[in-house]
DNA sequence: GTTAATTAGGATAAAAATGTCTTATTTTGT
DNA sequence: ACAAAATAAGACATTTTTATCCTAATTAAC
């Protein structure tokens, strides 16, 4: 469904998020340990965050990762998982038939489509302000136990 | 979504169940020019169907794949997705936690259960019989224009 | 200024997914 | 029996994904 790679970046944006009400910032080592994820590879992937302008970074000591108090109100999963994957699996045919459309349907394509629509609704309503706020009164988790 | 390994097991199924309803067979070649996939990866697919009971083989001249009329009813696109990915599909947490419940819910999990489960619905909804005869009917369509 | 802490970027590695090729093996038709 | 046609199986190759490591650049603290 989503890759490891968007995963992280998710996982790593709301840790982030929760920062970000503190005012605080986090490394790389902090971050990957909070939400299980190796450290090397959590790093290139908060590259790629902050190559879109989803967090961003400051270098030396007392560095690290934050999110722009103007970017957290709005920001909202499907930017993160756009930013990662691009828009394939939200517009994609399931079966990789080029247009998804009613012209060509694939077999799938009639209860599929309005799936798709939900996994895009589910995307877009999901602010990482809110989820920041649940994870605070830890309704929600990063990590399994 | 779904691996490329998937997608064209699902497309080989439902040609050859359309072969089914006119009680023929088709060879590997047949079968990936139809459902626009590289004939040599097919058979590898093909093989794995053979060997988790979903479609039969026949080697030799005029041999080929077919489905079993006794398997044909009742034959869904789950019974397909779980014989090749098994069942993370519809089981998994969609961020990768290892025990999805609302015990350790993850982020996304309140929006993604319900989702998830229209996955498994439809999945299970979908009779590889029932495609097979809106192909006959050019409804849906295997491959690209 | 020097050192320590930190991100950035590039090179490399390992693993998984996807795809190809070659050689059995089996079956049918002649 | 023999030849042809087809799947089965294993080896191999390529590409993508995931992951690690090393060096450079930057910043802050002392
Ligand atoms: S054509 Fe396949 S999902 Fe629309
Ligand atoms: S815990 Fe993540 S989807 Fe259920």
């Amino acid at each position: 469904m989503l890759s490891k790679t968007c995963e992280y970046a998710i996982k790593a944006t709301l840790y982030l998020a929760q920062k970000a009400h503190q005012s605080e910032r986090a490394n790389v080592k902090t971050i990957a340990k909070a939400i299980d994820s190796p450290d090397a590879f959590t790093a290139k992937v908060l590259q790629q965050l902050v190559k879109h302008g989803i967090v961003t970074s400051v270098k030396g000591t007392n560095g690290g990762f934050f999110i722009e108090p103007q970017t957290l109100p709005n920001l909202t999963l499907l930017q993160i998982v756009v930013a990662i994957e691009g828009d394939g699996l939200v517009k994609d045919c399931v079966l990789g038939l080029k247009n998804c459309s009613n012209v060509n349907p694939c077999p799938m394509h009639d209860k599929y489509a309005p799936i798709r629509d939900n996994i895009l609704n589910m995307l877009q309503s999901l602010l990482v302000n809110d989820l920041a706020t649940q994870l605070e009164q830890n309704m929600i988790f990063l990590k399994s136990k």
